[in-house]
DNA sequence: CATGAATGAGGGTTCATTCAT
DNA sequence: TATGAATGAACCCTCATTCAT
């Protein structure tokens, strides 16, 4: 809070004047660093079902540039952190970004296996496969201190879709 | 640590009879819970050259039994939660844990591009893609609490692995 | 931390507002309580070089009524008692303090030679002989809890400098 | 406690079928390491009114050899560090230790006057000018970890003597 | 006689929160 | 609206002491 507070250009104290507790702040804060890009997620799949691929590459990549700003990653980070001993931050979370998110990239795949460019894969499955390696770049990237993807975010999302579309297999 | 005591149905006090430190404890926790399954990947790698696909399916069916108990997940959840204050306990958990993990797809992954089985794709993305989905799904369902995909750890593998492989694009 | 909290008719928390630090604490204590005699031995020794003696006779004075402050003294007393857990304390007293007032002692004495008045004597055993009656009186009195010649500190100075500067022995 | 049943060679319960509390083995330490000094000056006070100043200087040579041996000022050293909370051990000490010491002294030093040897001072004060100076090089080099007088321990003795019988004063 | 295992009380320190101003 | 001052509870850790064996 300390550090908020000085960030802010403000005393401890003030923050209680817009906040009742931290964990309201916590909440504003998902509001303001990660929700958007779950509100990010459902203007595309309202808007990208014409080309639900591209769609997603977009979504991909907009994640990719917040995922690697320790700033933005810093609230799922606080979140995991303390879901243990408040576990309705970690419902609010998932309510309020994690299934949101979810159901839009489903819509933008339900729409691309409408259109015949993707396979008939479970969705779940899919969005799994979807947002896991750009979470765990980012943990490797933040938590772990490991040398980050994100510097070349380009070429991540290359790779990542070049799986994610084709797979690993090696075919005639 | 108050909480580990209890658990242990010992005082604070009596952690340190076994552990000289917070970070000694949490080193060993590390040690136990999962840095095995590292290890099996380093065996595996060793041992899993002849069919690299296989090896890595039983990596990850081993990965995710371990990651759907929660007992288990609870170490790099407590990694994360205090990564910040003692940024040392994750620096161990990347070099000793999964730092080890990555080499040893990679050799795998190595194996299975000299096989002439899977294409010649970067190997840290291909890590990540592997990693990235189970890791995320251990996420969603001890963090976030959503419906778990471990509770049919079976399919899990199959889909991660049908995804992986072969990827999400329709083809001819 | 705890005592001094409540003497001050604080919180063990609020120390914290005023002190980065239980060192940090203490070596304000020490600048507060004793190193103002220190200084007034520097002055001294400064100003004081035209009669070395009177010069010293007042520093012992001065030095016997602070010392003789069961609050003065229990600077010293804390430092004895915490030195072997904060060795570093210890180094501050020494440095800050008793270096500084021994330097300061020593110039005096070497004013002294300088003029005659003063025997040719190793200045370390000069300024032992002039401190250490002095430090033993005042362990004796707050620490061992004797009858205190602080009561009457005229006569305590005109025996100490009695002794100090016409020795024990009889002469014809 | 734990140091003190490792150099024993004991557990730190086996500490307790010998002494009832730290209190009382501290008491029992002053015993050891101490009061034989304080018993010594009484037997030289008994035997040493012929030559009562070469009594002295063969008492203070014993108390310097004594002194700067760390183990043994280490007694003191952790009596001023609880007085403060255990003033009975303070007490035992002065009782037990310094009175007896000082008793001697005065005796050795009334004996002195009557050869003829000593100046009439007053003997409270002579002994602390004997003790002082000693015990304030103990706590230089022990606690304050200052270059210690006790490495050439006939020097030490020779200069406090020197001071302690002829004075400084520069006499005609 | 001796110990391994355990603990309650306290150590210094941090942090989210409160409240008079 | 904003703060300086303060605090209770928690943090990791140490230590004198106890007790079943």
């Amino acid at each position: 809070m300390e550090d908020i507070a000085k960030a802010a250009g403000l005393s401890k104290a003030a923050i209680y004047l817009y906040f009742p507790s931290k964990m309201a702040l916590l909440e504003a804060l998902i509001e303001a660093k990660v929700a958007p890009l779950a509100n990010q997620a459902q203007s595309l799949a309202a808007a990208g079902a014409a080309d639900p691929l591209m769609a997603l590459r977009m979504l991909a990549t907009a994640a990719a540039y917040r995922a690697g700003d320790a700033k933005v990653f810093a609230v799922p980070r606080l979140v995991i952190g303390i879901s243990g001993r408040f576990p309705e931050i970690a419902d609010y979370y998932r309510t309020n970004v994690v299934e949101k998110a979810r159901a839009a990239l489903e819509a933008l795949i339900d729409a691309g296996k409408a259109k015949g460019v993707i396979r008939d894969i479970d969705s779940k499955a899919v969005t799994r496969a979807f947002i896991g390696p750009l979470f765990f770049e980012a943990m490797w990237t933040h938590v772990l201190r490991g040398e980050s993807a994100f510097a070349d975010p380009h070429t991540l999302i290359e790779q990542h879709f070049d799986i994610l579309l084709n797979g690993l297999e090696q075919r005639a």
